[in-house]
Formats: structure tokens, C-alpha cells, sequence
DNA sequence: ATCAATACATAGATTATCAAGGTATATAAA
DNA sequence: TTTATATACCTTGATAATCTATGTATTGAT
């Protein structure tokens, strides 16, 4: 991303991702581009630390695979850790919006 | 706050309330407390850089005056160029909400 | 007389992200 | 066959936003 969001963000939308199914590292920096309609454009250099960090805490769990193409990946999979944080995450999301929609007089909950 | 929001959040917010009048930090950080439903807690160590910033960018003015109490404050009054950056922000913020919303299959859209 | 709220400010630490670099394999194009 | 591009992992150092903590000073209430 060349803007600064969120620290709520990032984290959040990668354990998303890893709940719909397990994904290797970049994988989700693709399928966040383009599942964002490219304003997501996460560097490896943010993605993979935050990755490693959530392995730390046991929101994730890597697992290495070889794929068709004899290519060496590391999938990652949530654990049920993770869905607590995940959800954890999204109340956290829901909140900040609603305040700054509220401050804003956003047009969202009319 | 107790949580590390968004970079574009903050002078955003600040600039959203001195749109409607102009105001000293320490209404501001009470003001963007109540709006927000006590979710924004702004430290004054967050406030003051960004007004300095702010100022400095010509995005604010300041201008000392003294309360009815005789009280001095320094109320920062929005200029043309801080409009339109609140603008971009506002429509960054509209981006970016639709963005991270898009990913996580939020309800905000339907 | 003391304490809480008001009002300004700065300094240092923390943390998220980026930019830039490194390694290596697969595939398509020249 | 070389070369470029995409894939796939990783780390280091810099930047920037925010927090915590601290400082000063006034006002108003107990």
C-alpha cells in the first residue's frame, strides 16, 4: 500500500482471507489486490513479518506443500485462536468505522 | 486512544470538526470524544503534533484569544487549502472503507 | 489550601508499514 | 539459449503515526 491505513487492517484482512481457505504468502497479497479492486497493494516486506507474528501467537499454523509445479509453498492455515481474533477483529473494525462515519456524518446509516 | 487507528484517521477527524468552527485542542479532543461515543480518546501528545503540522502545511491558522474566564487559547481556524485536504481525506477514507468492507463481505453495501 | 479540570507543549519509545535488497525456481519470449 | 518476467520466500533499515510520560500554568470547586 503507498498510504498508511490501519494496524486494525492489515492483520484482520489476512486472517479473513485465511478463513474462507488456507493460503500461501503470495497468494494473499494477490488475491488481496484483487479482491479490493487494487487499493490493497501489500508489500512482502509488511505481509511476511505479520505473518511470522501470527504464527507466534497461534492464530496461524504454516504448513510447506509442493505445488503441481513442483514449486515449494507455505500454506497457512487459522487456527481456532485465530477465528477468535479474527472475529476479535471485525467488532474492532465495526466500531472504529461507526465512530468515524459518526464524526464525519457519513451518508452509511441512513 | 488505546488502539492504533488510521494515519489518515486523525487530522481527518480534525479537520472535519474545524470545518463547522474553529476550535482550541482541548475542545477538540473533547469534542471528537462525545462524537465518537468515547471510542476516539486523542492524547494531547497526538493532537498538538498534528495541529503543528497542520499549520505548518496551511491546511490551519491559528489565533490566540482569551475565553470569557480570561483563559488564553489558541483556536485553529480552517483555510481554503485545509478544505480540500480534507476533501482527499474524506474521500481516501470513503475508498479505503469501501475497500477493506469489499474483502470482508461487510453489509454495509447492500 | 488543595485537588481536579482546563490548556498549552515537548521528548522518547513503540509499532506498522514501506523501500530496498537478497535468494531461488518456473515459464515464456527473444 | 539467453533473457526477462512472474512466482515465492525472506530480512534489514528507514519513516511516520501514535502513545506514554513529563512539564508548565491557570481556573474553579471542595
Amino acid at each position: 500500500m503507498d498510504k498508511r491505513y490501519t494496524a486494525l487492517g492489515t492483520s484482520m484482512l489476512v486472517l479473513k482471507l485465511l478463513e474462507k481457505e488456507p493460503m500461501y504468502g503470495y497468494q494473499i497479497i494477490k488475491t488481496l489486490e484483487q479482491q479490493s479492486s487494487q487499493v490493497f497493494r501489500l508489500q512482502e516486506g509488511t505481509l511476511y513479518p505479520i505473518l511470522h507474528g501470527l504464527e507466534q501467537q497461534g492464530a496461524v499454523i504454516s504448513q510447506t506443500a509442493s505445488a503441481p509445479s513442483g514449486r515449494i509453498r507455505k500454506y497457512y492455515h487459522i487456527t481456532p485462536s485465530g477465528r477468535k481474533l479474527l472475529q476479535e477483529k471485525l467488532q474492532e473494525w465495526e466500531t472504529y468505522q461507526t465512530a468515524v462515519n459518526q464524526v464525519i456524518g457519513g451518508v452509511l446509516f441512513e
